[in-house]
DNA sequence: TATTGTTATACTCTATAACTATA
DNA sequence: TATAGTTATAGAGTATAACAATA
């Protein structure tokens, strides 16, 4: 599976009198990573899938009535070109289709075809075992704290980054 | 600057009755990855790097003794050719040297130069920047906690991951 | 034999920008 | 003019594997 060299901190280069608000960064990003890769690793040898695919099905099973291509694109937070891209993939492997939309010939809504349904529904369950396990070392009561944290880091980094755009 | 389609949620794909840990990750996911676009753009257009080059510097930064390639590739955890790669950069650019290693005639020490040290502190001061803003929204005590909770799923994690090595 | 580091390669992801066809 | 989507391109990022030199 090629965990390659997991045994570490990023975290190492915030030294203690470092801002929080940069070891919080920090200590993020090495978490992130260290899920991601286990994720991402076994997307690709189990499914032959990868993580944006995986989050692309995600949001169509979350989306029954389809999404458009903008819409998929505001929601992966990628620009439109990676998203062509990405669903004439699925399209090929016939695991999503493209409807027209009556009410705008420009466009059309994306759905999961049945067969997209199942195999996103298997990978669905086996990729939340891995994380599940990956997270136990937090307590139920711990877990929601840190929802409830990341939430409110979430939700004031997207104003900021709202108000920053040029 | 062109931060894309930044008004989302990849967690609309958590439903309320999924885990915990799927919404802990998923949500992890989206905070970092919100945080590492602001931090890339920035990087590329203010300072022409990028942010596994960044992390390298940083590194070094941390060891001013050098590090080998091996131990950068096990902290920035990826493979070794690509340290090789972004080494022979950094080192094409005169911010990082290659010194021999007297007792292995396999391996040197890497270390940043007069100009590295000077780039990357110009580089991390303004870093630090962008994250306490973007982290702002957390008090100090939440942020303290938020650190906490990293830090223990972080723990767990790395320990689930080692004994998954193949 | 194992390890250090390099080279070569291939694939995915991503942003940018120019393009078309509708609206 | 503006919007929906596509195409083309280039550059990151990463993993894999074969290799040379040294241990």
């Amino acid at each position: 599976m090629a965990l390659a060299a997991i045994r570490t901190d990023r975290e190492t280069i915030a030294r203690s009198e470092d801002h929080r608000a940069l070891r919080i960064w920090l200590r993020l990003l090495t978490c992130t990573q260290m899920i991601e890769r286990v994720v991402r690793s076994r997307l690709r040898s189990r499914y032959r899938t990868t993580l944006p695919r995986f989050d692309l099905m995600a949001q169509l099973e979350r989306h029954p009535e389809g999404l458009k291509m903008n819409e998929l694109s505001r929601l992966l937070m990628v620009t439109g070109g990676n998203v062509t891209a990405i669903v004439d993939q699925l399209e090929k492997e016939g695991l999503v289709e493209r409807l027209d939309e009556p009410s705008d010939r420009r466009a059309f809504r994306i759905r999961l075809t049945k067969s997209g349904e199942r195999s996103f529904t298997d990978m669905a369950r086996a990729h939340e075992e891995w994380v599940v396990e990956l997270l136990s070392g937090l307590s139920r009561r711990e877990q929601d704290e840190l929802l409830r944290l990341l939430a409110r880091a979430k939700e004031h980094a997207l104003e900021r980054i709202s108000e920053m755009r040029p």
